[in-house]
DNA sequence: TTGAAAGCGTTACCAT
DNA sequence: ATGGTAACGCTTTCAA
């Protein structure tokens, strides 16, 4: 480490003060401490000479505080939870915190040692987007008194802020709004990580095609590391089931794969196949046609998750009752979904 | 912090040894010291079952090392940074190194915060991609002894390792291409932070022009935050100079914001414009017809840049002398690029 | 083969 | 109004 040559103490000794004055002055305690406002500029001046920079290291030790807040995503390269990186570290900024990140590659080995880096780095709380079979590892770390708001997944019992997204909801209205263009066959392409039965998604889509006495085409793949390899998956799907109207996609990766896919077998959207993605992404809005897209409000879960942690970081009120968020999602309507009346000749 | 409850000294006592025997074992230092192999591993088992987790900022404060890589780049929510930042994350922790970021959305000021903050959290070393206006500050910073692999930009007489692409050779290939395709009034909307005359990918663009015996036309945009800017912008370029058979666009976030003017203009790709932007992107694979781009290969630019971090922090080697590669970009051809014989009629 | 104690830079309690 | 000093949890030198 770059360590600034010059301590607190340097400080003291070059003005024949004690750490005790500096200490307070540097953290605003001067007019509570009735320091002179003389001494109060002269050390301010020295400091800024000396180009004393303070140690956060040495005052995480002394005060327990680190000042660091722990995110970890499933992929901190995918743009939703990039976007939702760039937000919370700027507010994070703006109120004295740093981020470390984590992409847990849904891979919950990976994510347990990720929970144990936060806490030997002893980060002051932490925003987590959680994998299956994470449950009891948070659970003992929020025992231990960590501060954790959790992203889109909740747990039961479990004393954490929670902010989500309400999937069902947005699945539910995505399909009423294809049936009532006239769609019918419609498929789902889902990312199943928990059990199908569990995913909202999949139960939000499910019971709106039952509401309206469809037959429901679920296709749950599990997490893939190649994307390529969810366009061979989803290429498959298009070829054994030719009978589609229109296909829905769980994230926005697995609508680009399926975009990949549908181009590669030349189907025309919407005139062969509708298409509608989960999470908006900048190639749904300028893909011709555009797709259309259930959009996450990022700028508000970003927002709420470190609102959240913050509020509880800064007034250490333990007993003050879990907040849980439910935010909705916007069904943001482009070319892809636009009925077609199909010539049959 | 949520602190472990236990510490190495609780151990300690626990076991009835001195804290310092449990600090060798625990650095693996109990066969160097001799330790017996019995109270190895009764230590071991204790910590175990306390479930014992160092405390790193005790750790740094003694040691002078945190283990924690800041990583300064323009905008993290930009994919190609994105993916960056992904592959640094996972080979740091690799190796028991974590991350910090920043983005400084091309502000200076911002910039010398994050340095700062970098500072006085006791970062190990950092990567940045510098913006204009840092070169002072972190030649300062590399004279306190931090050590600094730097991305895509070089400053003289800075001893920190740089890692660049060439940005001047890949624009005056890609030139170069177009004009043999037959393209010859060959715009370039470039983002030019820094004066048009030093920007590498300006100087390769205008340089294949004049070999070609073709008039530059160069359109430096400087960085604006809201993209609808952008589009607006190259819009206007697009109606003031119609003639244009063939586009350039300096980054991703260019090429996109140009891909929507086009769009909204009607224009036809590659019939009425040839495309290619820098740095590649889903978007550009995918789109209708594919757009042609200067590929960064991103995943050699992150391995060289942690990897000459990471062995820079391991031997503390600091007479080594400073390394600057330079990468090759990839032009990847799609149909955007694909010369159409104009029907005349 | 193991332990005592100093010290990293800061804060905060208790003095004065 | 200002200062002395213990303490935070760990590593490391020196001693035994």
């Amino acid at each position: 480490m770059a360590r600034s040559k010059v301590s607190i103490s340097d400080i003291a000794k070059q003005l024949n003060i004690s750490t005790t004055t500096i200490s307070f002055i540097l953290n605003g305690k001067a007019k509570e401490k009735r320091i002179s406002d003389k001494l109060v500029a002269r050390v301010l001046k020295k400091v800024k000479e000396e180009g004393y920079i303070p140690n956060m290291v040495a005052k995480g030790l002394r005060t327990g505080k680190t000042n660091i807040i722990g995110l970890m995503v499933e992929d901190i390269s995918n743009p939703f939870f990039a976007s939702i990186a760039k937000k919370i570290e700027e507010k994070a900024h703006h109120n004295g915190y740093k981020i470390v990140y984590c992409s847990t590659e849904n891979d919950s080995e990976r994510a347990k040692e990720f929970l144990t880096m936060f806490q030997t780095l002893g980060v002051d709380g932490c925003i987590i987007a959680p994998t299956m079979g994470m449950e009891e590892d948070i659970r003992d770390l929020v025992e231990k008194g960590m501060d954790v708001v959790l992203l889109d997944r909740k747990f039961r019992n479990m004393s954490a802020d929670v902010v989500m997204v309400n999937n069902e909801e947005g699945m539910y209205n995505t399909v009423t709004h294809l049936v009532k263009e006239g769609f019918k066959k419609i498929a789902f392409i889902a990312l199943a990580l928990d059990k199908p039965e569990k995913e909202d998604r999949i139960i939000g889509y499910k019971e709106a095609m039952e509401d309206n006495g469809l037959e429901a085409h679920v296709f749950p793949l599990p997490f893939r590391v190649e994307h390529s390899e969810y366009v061979k998956e989803i290429s498959d799907i298009l070829n054994n089931y030719q009978d589609f109207d229109a296909m829905l996609f769980g994230t926005n990766y697995l609508g680009i794969s399926g975009l990949e896919a549908i181009g590669n077998l030349g189907l025309r959207i919407p005139e062969d196949l509708a298409v509608v993605s989960f999470d908006d992404h900048d190639l749904f809005r300028i893909y011709k046609p555009g797709i259309s897209a259930i959009a996450q409000p990022i700028e508000e879960i970003s927002q709420t998750a470190i609102d959240t942690l913050l509020d509880r970081l800064g007034h250490n009120d333990k007993q003050k009752v879990n907040r849980m968020v439910s935010l909705a999602t916007t069904l943001i309507l482009r070319g892809s979904t636009e009925r077609v009346v199909k010539d049959k000749s």
